[in-house]
DNA sequence: TGAATATTTGAACATTTGTTCAAATATTAT
DNA sequence: ATAATATTTGAACAAATGTTCAAATATTCA
């Protein structure tokens, strides 16, 4: 039997009831660090906002600036603006200045993989 | 010239500012549906907290029980089954009872696919 | 049956989040 | 310079979110 119930004594000094220990021992040294943890859900987590989202989606095709994605959302430009910064800010897009217009694109073909990822999962 | 200045009338017949109409009329065209938006965003959104994730990320590895999930989180048991509720209405997680126990693993290949992901990209 | 264990549920609360509005910045054209 | 356009910024507010607590289910074991 690989896995037996068991009992464990956590961070506090607390015992703390457990089924399986050896499970929660291999979890626990598997477990990527708290700062990649962070990360990685703040990634999700900017994905997952539905007017986020549809310009993310727009991105995929096409370089679009502010006023073009707040028209396609229905956004005002300050919400749209507010919006690209955070995606920015997690290196889901990326922008490029030329004269007054600022170019927004998706950062890179992780983003756009993982899109596709979502989508075939959502369409089982 | 590709694509230039326009002007477009939106839903509510307010003109609204454009920069490029044929790009937003491209990414309208290939728009998924706001069902679909709404789905693709809830599964990231689910992701998109550090305990669902790290939940998530330990489940990549072993099937396990709330009380296994409770221990490697630090939540309690309630908080746990609360968030995988939300990951298996959302069809990221599985689960099955065996005896009072209830055994939760990820639903397919596409959610650790998705980690993967993820992962790559915020490892750059 | 009744006690013990595993999990779920719903309401309540504090925190976080997305949008709006007004004002600021940056670039181009006159 | 000044005006016009494109975008950003910060504060404020309503709405959504995650956790806690207490109580309810579900299953096993004696």
């Amino acid at each position: 039997m690989s896995s037996s119930r068991a009992r464990l004594i956590d961070e506090d000094g607390c015992q703390i009831r457990v089924v399986h220990l050896d499970r929660v021992e291999k979890a626990r040294r598997e477990a990527i660090s708290v700062h990649e943890l962070d990360r990685l859900s703040l990634t999700y987590k900017v994905l997952g906002d539905p007017n986020r989202l549809k310009i993310v989606m727009a991105l995929r095709n096409v370089e679009m600036c502010v006023c073009d994605l707040a028209a396609f959302t229905g956004l005002t430009d300050s919400a749209v603006s507010h919006q690209l910064r955070r995606l920015k800010d997690l290196a889901l897009v990326k922008s490029r200045r030329e004269g007054q217009i600022i170019y927004y694109s998706l950062d890179d073909e992780h983003v756009s993989k993982i899109l596709n990822l979502g989508l075939e999962h959502i369409k089982e």
